[in-house]
DNA sequence: AATGTGACTACCC
DNA sequence: AGGGTAGCCACAT
């Protein structure tokens, strides 16, 4: 087989699939996109798209159920906003029940 | 080829 | 529950 075409993209791709209101975590994308265990690739893959992009890449978290951006940034406060919108919730300790929100 | 890096994880206190 | 740590993968230098 030849290469991977653009490993972004595959990405990309896989976030995108993401319904409003739920969420996935990198090592889900990973998988998904077919690299199982490259979940810090995944991280990559977002830092790497433009701001003006229409990828819903608010609805990837951490298997914690946290927000991995720096605490504080503006782009963490963005994340937020744009999951409280869809109707995801924030528990006290800024955690996303992933049981509830979570595709499967 | 070797080393460093990170929007990560699973484990182990 | 929260913090530390050793793997992890693909890239950049």
């Amino acid at each position: 087989m030849n290469q991977e075409p653009d490993i972004n993209h595959r990405i990309w791709q896989v976030v995108a699939l993401i319904p409003a209101g739920k969420v996935a975590t990198y090592g889900d994308v990973a998988r998904m996109a077919g690299l199982p265990g490259a979940a810090r690739r995944v991280g990559a893959a977002l830092r790497a798209l433009p701001q003006n992009t229409r990828i819903p890449w608010h609805r990837v978290i951490n298997a914690q159920g946290r927000i991995s951006l720096p605490e504080g940034s503006r782009s963490q406060y963005t994340q937020r906003e744009r999951l409280e919108a869809e109707g995801i919730v924030f528990s006290r300790s800024n955690r996303i029940d992933l049981a509830r929100f979570r595709t499967h």
